[in-house]
DNA sequence: GTACAATTCAAACGAACGTTTGATTCAAGC
DNA sequence: GCTTGAATCAAACGTTCGTTTGAATTGTAC
């Protein structure tokens, strides 16, 4: 058989494959490059070859689909901002751009992009910083624009209190990518964990009305 | 107050507060049992003979604070629908009553209950079960009633958009009390991470407006 | 076919882990 | 003083881990 792109190998895309589904199932230090290897149908010391050690294997893992939803991220913002008046998008496009991307490209993998999105969604708060810098690093200038883009959409806020609440509106959004072991021993079948779809048309919503909720007392 | 249960020796107390300390920081896996003893300057065998296992360490770990907390969400949920009317408490007295004992309860603790909250923050989406059932355990009776009391707060809500808006409420608290590392990394010095009373006002305020956003796209 | 580099493989290495063991220490109770 | 049971201790056990090694295999250009 012939291979007419010069793409990664048939063993770095198996590596990366078995590495998504077992870390996202076990966690970094629970996924054993002995069982990665094995699921991946390669030797053990595939992984140390291609990769060089486990801790690049897994930033392997995080960088492969992060960059392109980001990249999606800004192009979405980008045109949002082209499209909108001088006094930028309004507040429901802008977490519309900043939640949708990571489940619309999920949708084109695989598994529905469930265990990266597992992955990065546990990633932020994990001990070991090796994942969370990985993830810090391609974030870091969305992370600024959209800074950017909500204050300019939300004036009435004290620029803290717009921080707090964009964290609030992650952690609710990383909560849900990361839980749904979690959900569904909560709240049994009671919660469709696969719709997409309406998972983010009840993110947008909430995250709307948490970003927009009045400051109270005056 | 006289104290019905025997007080604790000495070195199970110290090795609950060094394994909590090292949990925190290094995660379950990468707390190991010969870190957690001599940080408590106990023999490493002491460990496994006062607690059984590692796994029975950790267990005891979240179990210690996490009962004392939910004990006073209950008292305050009760004392709530008592004093409100026929129609339940309103919206932000359920949220307050959720989300105010975590932060109360932690001021209490010699390191404000930082390390306790990361833990169980990070406890729900981690890939080994075994803290996620635990925490489900010590959490089950509250979610069911407070599934009921937000079910009568916000009775033009769907069944299924209020389980998820309570998720989403969950994640942002999860996630803001787990991630405070993340918080310092992204936005610099420019949130106070120790204001706890701050947070509260500011989680309320942000999941009150969520819990009750409009669901129309009209 | 030969040479050469890239890749795969079985095997082993040293380190770190949770747990167990058996001796030792300690504090009452008689 | 002696006994008894709990608690502590140093030491070791067996396992699993990430990584390395050196030989075998494969693909490819000459």
């Amino acid at each position: 058989m012939s291979d007419p792109m010069p793409e990664p190998s048939d063993t770095k895309q198996s590596l990366l494959d078995a590495a998504e589904a077992l870390i996202a199932e076990r966690g970094v230090a629970g996924a054993s490059l002995r069982a990665i290897t094995t699921r991946a149908g390669t030797n053990l010391a595939a992984a140390n070859y291609h990769f060089g050690s486990k801790q690049d294997l897994a930033r392997a893992v995080i960088a492969r689909h992060l960059r392109p939803i980001n990249a999606e991220r800004m192009r979405l913002l980008d045109k949002a901002e082209r499209e909108a008046g001088e006094h930028g998008p309004k507040l429901e496009t802008l977490v519309r751009t900043f939640v949708g991307p990571v489940v619309r490209f999920g949708r084109e993998l695989p598994d529905g992009g469930r265990h990266f999105a597992q992955i990065c969604g546990r990633a932020m708060t994990q001990p070991d910083p090796m994942l969370r810098e990985v993830l810090l690093g391609e974030l870091a200038e969305a992370i600024r624009r959209f800074k950017a883009a909500f204050s300019r959409a939300l004036p009435e806020l004290a620029p803290e209190e717009l921080l707090w609440r964009m964290q609030f509106m992650v952690g609710a959004m990383a909560h849900t990518i990361a839980g749904s072991q979690m959900i569904e021993a909560v709240h049994g079948d009671a919660l469709d964990t696969r719709d997409l779809d309406g998972i983010v048309e009840r993110l947008v919503r909430f995250m709307c009305g948490g970003l927009s909720a009045p400051m109270g007392d005056a």
